[in-house]
DNA sequence: GTAATTCCTACTAAAATGGTAGTATTATAT
DNA sequence: ATATAATACTACCATTTTAGTAGGAATTAC
């Protein structure tokens, strides 16, 4: 039930290159966040194939924010770094007692409420909450 | 992000006992459900650590619901099996960034929103929507 | 050409998940 | 009393996920 550190070092990279406003490099987060730079490679990856950041190769190249911030839902930040944001873990389309499971309609509320939260919130938002 | 089988076979568990209404052997919901009897023994080893069931040993023993089924919310289940909810993985307890964290207020607000749902449905309503 | 950067592939240690196995303990039915 | 059927307890284990690390190739500014 945990959004793991990938998704929390997604969150540190997309709020740092919100406040920079300005091509930055994952050295300079990896130093000011005090996290490892390689681990933010692959995670910047992902941020990458999603088409939320643009990366410049190159030298002085690094990432830079492809909208306003004001554009960017938490939501579409976590589900391209940890996958869909699903709380079930079974596979209905396989399961051959889906008709009859009481656990499902549970399952899919709280799916809906998580998204919803997380959808709604920009990342504009968290930037002003600092 | 997921509630694993370890949730959900607690919820199946419950659901069945809530049904039968009576002394229940860990045998009876295993076969019935088709699951693992020794994995269900350790995650009832949980609900009963949590008092949400009662245990009576011996010969026709089993296990026994301690309350209504309406009294039951889904989060004091999900809680005793899977552990907290919380949604936010790393520790501010031990984190010297807490007071800048832009991440806090985000991780809090939606563990407030998972708690609220949780916390509102009760195992009654499970039973209902069968 | 050099330096700084992203991009790509492979590897790895530790933890969590989802079990299995065997035995001890308890209590009931007969 | 004893066989039986149940829970309780302890230990083990395979697989997957998480959270990295390592090394180098490709790209571009200067």
């Amino acid at each position: 039930m945990k959004i793991s550190t990938r998704g929390r070092y997604a969150l540190i990279i997309m709020i740092n290159l919100a406040l920079n406003n300005d091509i930055t490099s994952l050295k300079d987060i990896a130093d000011k966040e005090q996290l490892p730079i390689k681990y933010l490679e692959k995670i910047m990856a992902l941020l990458v194939k999603a088409n939320l950041v643009k990366s410049i190769r190159g030298k002085d190249g690094g990432y830079i924010l492809v909208k306003d911030p004001s554009l960017y839902s938490i939501g579409e930040i976590l589900r391209a770094s940890e996958g869909n944001l699903e709380s079930r873990a079974c596979d209905t389309d396989n399961c051959n007692k889906q008709a009859t499971c009481p656990t499902i309609k549970f399952f899919d509320g709280l799916y809906k409420e998580i998204n919803e939260y997380v959808d709604n919130k920009k990342l504009s938002d968290l930037i002003k909450e600092v």
